[in-house]
Order: C-alpha cells, then structure tokens, then sequence
DNA sequence: TCAGTTTGTCAACAGTGTTGACAAACTGGC
DNA sequence: GCCAGTTTGTCAACACTGTTGACAAACTGA
C-alpha cells in the first residue's frame, strides 16, 4: 500500500557506499547523496532517521571486507592477529565513519560477526570467560581507536607520509636536550616505518600480555 | 602600532576553553565564542587561522592537567601506567578534541611534555631506544584510541551508561547460540564495569607485553 | 599631520542537517 | 469504479556552520 517506493534502504546504503568509496566520507552528504540518487536529498529521511543512522549503517557494510575464518593450520594468535590488522585497515578507510562506528556498538551484522570470531580464537587459545572478554575489549580498544587516530594522516598520499613522519622525528631531535633528553635520544627511533607497522607491533605486545595470561601457553 | 588589541591568542584560548569546559565541545563555533567574548566572531580570525587552529591549542591546554612528575617511591610502571589513565581521562572529557589532537602530533608544549615523562619512564624501566619507541607508540595509540572511542559514551551520565552496558549484554546474550556460541557464552563478562576499568585493564595487558621485553625484569 | 598597519565589524557566501506542508501514486474496502 | 488511507518523494525554509572581503576605527612612526 502507498505509493510504490524508488527507493529502498538498501539502494541508498549502497549508493552512499559507493559515494563514500570514491569521493571520500566528506562527500557523504544529504545533498550530495541525493543528486547520485537521483531524488530529492530529503527522501532519504524517508528510511534513515537521521544522516548519522545512515552513516553507521555504511560502515557496518565496509566490514563486510574483513574476512574472519581462521585459515588451515593458523593458530588462535596468528588469526587474532590477522582479524585485527584487517579490522584497522578496514576502518581506516574512512575516517569519521571509524569514529561513528566505534561511539557506541552498532550491532549490525558485521560487528556482530567479527565479535563472535575473536571471542572464538581468544576461547580456542584458552582464555577463560573473563580473560576472553577482557582481551576482546582491548583489542577492539587498540585496533579502532588505532584507526580513529591514524585516519587522517593514511588520508595523504605516503610519499606525504613519509616526509611528515621524517619531519616530526627531526623535530624531536631538535628539542633543548636539558628539557627533553629521552626524547631527543629517542627521536631517531620515533614514527620509524609506516602507521600500520606501528600498529602491528603494538599488537603484539598487546598479544604477548593477553598470551601469558591464557592457560595453554 | 596598529590598533590596540583588545583579544589576544590567550585570551581567545582561555574563552574558548571555558566554553568547552562549561557546555561541550560542540559549543565551540566561532558565533558562540565572539558571543562569549563579546566581540564579532569573525575577529578570531585575526589570531587563528581557522578554527581548527584554536581546537588544536584549547586541546593543548587541557593537557596540562596531566601530571608526569613520578611519585616518590613509584617505580616507572606505576608512573606510566598513571600518566597514560590520565592522559585518557584528560581527552576523553572532549570527543572531538581528541580525535582532533590524535590526528597528528600537535607538537605544541604539553604534548611534549608528555611524550618526554613517557619515554623517560619507559628508559628507567630498562627499554632500549628501539623498544621505548615503540611501547610509546602502542601506549599512545591504546590511551588516545581509547579515549576518541569511548568519549561519546562518557559524556552520558554514569546512569545511563550503566543501562546501555546492560542492555548490550543482554542483546549479546540472546543471539541465536549456533552461529554466535562465543558470543552467548561470553556475553555475562562483555561490557563489565566501566569504560575506565576496561581500558585500564587493557593498559596492563599492555604493559606486560612491555615489560616482557625489557632488560631488568 | 599623514601614511601605514593592525584589528574589530559587518554583510555575505556556500555549505550542512532537518522539518513541515504538499502532492503523487499506490492498496484495501465498499 | 470509486474513495479513503497510507506511503513516499518534492519543495521551500529554518537554523546552523566556517570563512572571506570590504570597510572603518585606532593606533605608531615619519
């Protein structure tokens, strides 16, 4: 009954997916959502209560890109880890929807999804009930919050990157050593590699700490 | 010479800092704050760039209510492990300003100030220059992350946030057992305590995987 | 005194999300 | 077949946002 719709709730997320895709998450826009639509950019309150509803709804679908079964032979750590990195690259792609998805569970499908696979791997490595819920929050913690911070800057080109990274350690390095001397000692060692290796070695520690507190080590 | 000056970047920052302190940041438009200057909006602009350029110094400024001194008797876990609660604390009270300071290094005085007391405890606990950098990194990216995650929620008051937490157990709980039996089973433990809690219990997962790593264990 | 500079004011532009009135187009009941 | 009711897209408008350029006030150095 009632007039027969063009669009659908579905049809709309993908077209912001894909908005968002090409043109960046800045582009997703009521206006501008409209006009790739077609319509009128108010039908869209028709199906999402607000752009924020929309916006979360895109990116559970982003996570649809993190492919969470284990791999034959991979151990509960080696597929935690993997599910992780994935995670972080994945919310990395679009900045303010990293930091939408992580305001508050979304417990849209895909959130669900990979929830239940890392609690999966952490109760395969032994972790008990408590342990396990405690690690999943760290991780999640770690990985997204990884995202929110790095986004902006995985936004520019890496040769961009690169120079800003090397500009930020000679940076420290110039400091007045009386006030700053472990960080101009450091300096040298400080924002080495790309943001995505410094994530990975921090969640190794995080692993090593979530590691000794399992009981099949 | 010139027109005398009757703001100053001082007291532009000071204004704006009290309009974040006393009605979020989101009150933080440049029409509110000439208001609460009593000037044109437009006049901040003669001191800042863009406003981007002030949210950058008002976070700064926030930062200094951390305090990295080590207590007497503290050993240099204890006084990472504080300055980084802290830290999180600090951010957590202003969403968009930690996603916002997180972005890039703002280099500005108490970011220094930190980044210096942090390296140095992780010197006194015996890291080398290599292995200090990256826990400062992987410190930074969990206590920052953190804090742009759960911001949102935070600015709720402590009731609601207790029933959102509860609700959300309660949700994990019911999910059907055959494709989310971690979930299910987990669901009692997920969400437990407060977001301060569940991150510092996190930093100590962490911090085992540090200190793991250092000489003098 | 007068030019130059700084600094605040004002109007305006191009955006944003969102609301309420209206009309088109369908379905179920008579 | 028609009419009421419902859904759904359109349109104008509101209240915001950051930011710019022209202008004027108020000072300093020559």
């Amino acid at each position: 009954m009632g007039r027969p719709a063009s669009l659908s709730r579905a049809s709309i997320i993908a077209a912001a997916a894909l908005l968002v895709r090409e043109q960046g998450v800045a582009a997703l826009t009521a206006r501008r959502l409209g006009e790739a639509l077609g319509c009128d950019p108010t039908a869209v309150y028709r199906h999402f209560a607000t752009m924020a509803d929309l916006e979360r709804e895109v990116g559970d679908r982003f996570l649809r890109a993190v492919d969470v079964r284990p791999r034959a032979g991979e151990g509960w750590r080696a597929t935690t880890r993997r599910i992780c990195v994935t995670l972080r690259r994945v919310q990395l792609r679009q900045p303010r929807l990293a930091a939408l998805i992580s305001a508050a569970p979304t417990r849209l499908a895909n959130e669900m999804r990979i929830t239940e696979a890392l609690l999966r791997e952490l109760a395969r490595g032994g972790c008990s009930y408590t342990h396990a819920a405690a690690s999943y929050h760290a991780l999640i913690e770690l990985a997204v919050g990884s995202a929110a911070i790095d986004a902006p800057i995985a936004a520019q080109p890496a040769a961009v990157r690169r120079r800003l990274y090397g500009e930020w350690r000679r940076e420290y390095a110039k400091l007045p050593f009386a006030r700053f001397p472990a960080s101009v000692a450091t300096s040298d060692q400080l924002y080495r590699g790309s943001a995505g290796d410094r994530f990975e070695a921090a969640l190794d520690l995080l692993l090593d700490g979530i590691e000794s507190r399992c009981s099949t080590r």
